[in-house]
DNA sequence: ATTATCTATAGATCTATAGATAATGC
DNA sequence: ATTATCTATAGATCTATAGATAATGC
């Protein structure tokens, strides 16, 4: 059926493609019950016939969008953080600030799928299980390097969950709150560029003073 | 009063209020475009027609409740930290823990507020700045009191904006995905309370630790 | 023979209103 | 006379499919 997708078809010209691409702004921007399927067809430039031809339903289309970016998300800490190469706290340091860059090159994802994880929990939840069991490894790893550096007093001791809660929220938040942020922050936050690359400066600055030593 | 046994007397009294609390629970839950006035109706044990009879249009329903929700967001702000009875560092570690506690109550609120005005920014625009209005002489107070507290060397100095920013993304973020922390952190989040108690406390201490004279 | 695409439309849902009727206040 | 309430339904969307037709692969 649709299964074998033939290798010549340009990504120009593939519609089932141009599809996904669409319905990932489209979800992205409105979420499942504000998206329309109509409008995806639309911006994909085929007729919406193809949009079910391809996906059968809306829900399934959705899913498809929804699973890759649940899977972004987790991958997003496991490839800030998932490099033994450097001693811990730059590790860290370089994680905080990685996982920074990757929010801000998604500022869309992460309040997309917080939303729609939380509207429909049953919906994503062997995805969430996948990505827990990744993540539960890179935890352990660090717990060990955390709780050897902490021995030679080098960290304050810190359970690394609790650590990264920390460093995602920090991260995080302010991308999903920006439009309430903005006038608050008023001329500080009129350059969008200056007033990020500050919070990641401060984010790594809390994170440091959070495993420092005292 | 003999009619007292009349179809139309209403049992609760005020069915615009009913319909609003119904409104509201619907809004929070699903968003704007999630909600159904029918179930709103429904929950609020009135016909559909009543709910536009009230409010003519779901939009104008909504926006009462948006209105109300930011305005809450802000207040929590205001009540959370001004309060000036206290010195500087025990007035901002109060003011984690009011403004925590008062997130605990209203899980639901940020989310709903963060989205409605992303989604739809100019819906909000008077709210939003007379809710900027009057967190900016807070900001203001408490910036002339954390520079006279730096200046006497008993905390490290800091922009207050920058310190609120770090201090409510704390907060919310944990309440707002956790469904996604849930699976990650297993055990130790299955009992909700404590998990958030305990969330509380690292909240605590990455702020006292973020102003602390180094 | 199968896959891709289009037009047209069914069918479901949802917002909103019209119009009738009862209750309330003056 | 005005306000509150109900029933019934219009009108607008929106998802989904049927059925015809073109393109492609064997």
């Amino acid at each position: 059926m649709l299964a074998n997708k033939t290798e010549r078809e340009t990504p120009s010209c593939n519609k089932e493609n141009d599809i996904l691409r669409a319905a990932e702004r489209e979800f992205l921007a409105k979420g499942f019950s504000g998206a329309r399927t109509v409008s995806i067809a639309q911006a994909a430039g085929v007729t919406h016939a193809m949009l079910h031809y391809y996906f059968r339903t809306k829900e399934q289309l959705f899913e498809r969008i929804l699973d890759e970016k649940i899977q972004a998300m987790g991958q997003s800490v496991l490839a800030a953080f998932g490099q033994p190469r450097l001693p811990l706290v730059e590790r860290i340091r370089d994680g905080v600030e990685r996982h920074f860059d990757f929010i801000a090159a998604n500022p869309d994802l992460p309040r997309f799928v917080v939303n729609e994880v939380f509207a429909h929990p049953e919906r994503s939840l062997i995805m969430q299980q996948r990505i827990s069991f990744v993540v539960e490894r890179l935890i352990a790893d660090l717990q060990v390097e955390m709780d050897a550096t902490a021995r030679r007093g080098e960290v304050e001791p810190i359970d690394v969950r609790t650590l990264l809660l920390d460093i995602v929220s920090l991260n995080i938040f302010p991308f999903i709150a920006f439009p309430i942020i903005e006038p608050i922050f008023g001329g500080q936050a009129a350059d969008r560029e200056q007033f990020f690359a500050r919070r990641k400066q401060e984010n790594v600055e809390v994170i440091m003073r959070r495993i420092k030593k005292q």
